[in-house]
DNA sequence: CTTGTTGCGATACATCTGTATCGAATTGCA
DNA sequence: TGCAATTCGATACAGATGTATCGCAACAAG
């Protein structure tokens, strides 16, 4: 068995624990029981429980990352179906995708507190708040948009937009279709003339 | 000295030790320290460290409720400026309410996990979603808003909007500008007829 | 003033958890 | 096949933490 299988398979186990128990469900003991492995084989693989952490979050972020992507390709290159694509992909309530989302809530509340997790997070956000911005500025010179709105800001509201869908989502207070009806309003209101 | 106030000390203490070191930082010692009381005393002004933090959760509630009441009361009526001024209150980057907005989205971030607490939050979110829902349905009989979305719907997005634009800037990746910029345009988006 | 009661803070205790260590098993190579 | 090196998993260890206990001081009642 390689290096980084026996790896992602700790981290797939992590991921599982936390979508059951959260993050405080998450001690090098259970994860070794969740991975049906012994607790010096998370040990040998991760150096401390902070770099195992570390791990999970990247995991969770390609795995987010590709599940963009993937929706990205079946979509259609209109501007508003791209967003669309990447909101949904970002608001996405499969149980599959539960403990990646619980990660990154937790890595987001924890980044309020610890800088090094803040720079992390930012260097994700901006690179994604740039490139909606650029789809919707795509949209604007191809008169697909017709609004005159700012598109970095536009894309700044949706993401955030986005994050906070999540979190109703997660915890109920929302229903799935109030969350994508939500959404969709806000797409249309690009195509009217402020 | 009295019991509640005792309690508040204790309480206060721990938000500041929040603001500070998040939740994380919180044990029945370190609040003790901070309170300059005994861990005995804590324990006996709250029969358990989850107790506690209910307590806290509680007074942080209290304290958000009492600062959007606060800008409501100085707020001009018109249906824009009542919701720009609980918008605002809502993502308020005061350094003193700090302890509680992080303390409010570590609660946040449990309630995925925890039935009990997600209910907690719902009981905050649906008065809260139909209050807004109200004032929008007031602004579009008084002809203020233009608009022709369903008021729940918007209120929904609005408050959604508010808790992501609160993560985004507790982590700095938006300034409070953009922030403010951001709920602006959408206050105008009601003012338009899509 | 004495005595019983209550409140207080220090300390003890059990558990959990991250990390280090060590002997045994396994594997790879000659 | 035999040996050396590596890998494995059990266990030991230290520190932190929630909770319980206990002796002492302050205070009130008689």
């Amino acid at each position: 068995m390689e290096q980084t299988e026996r790896q992602d398979q700790i981290l797939a186990a992590l991921l599982r624990l936390v979508a059951r128990g959260g993050i405080e469900a998450v001690n090098l003991r259970t994860v070794a029981q969740e991975a049906s492995c012994s607790l010096g084989m998370v040990q040998r693989q991760f150096p401390s429980k902070d770099a195992l952490l570390e791990a999970a979050i990247e995991y969770s972020m390609q795995q987010l990352e590709q599940r963009v992507q993937r929706k990205l390709l079946r979509s259609d290159p209109a501007s508003s179906q791209l967003l669309g694509a990447i909101l949904a992909a970002l608001i996405d309530t499969a149980p599959e995708t539960r403990g990646e989302t619980v990660i990154w809530l937790s890595f987001l509340t924890q980044a309020v507190i610890v800088p090094e997790y803040a720079q992390h997070l930012r260097r994700y956000y901006q690179p994604a708040q740039r490139e909606i911005a650029e789809i919707i500025s795509h949209g604007q010179r191809e008169l697909e948009f017709t609004t005159k709105l700012d598109p970095l800001e536009t894309a700044i509201g949706l993401l955030a937009l986005a994050d906070g869908l999540t979190l109703q989502l997660q915890i109920g207070s929302i229903t799935p279709e109030q969350a994508s009806n939500v959404l969709a309003r806000q797409l249309e209101g690009l195509m009217v003339i402020p």
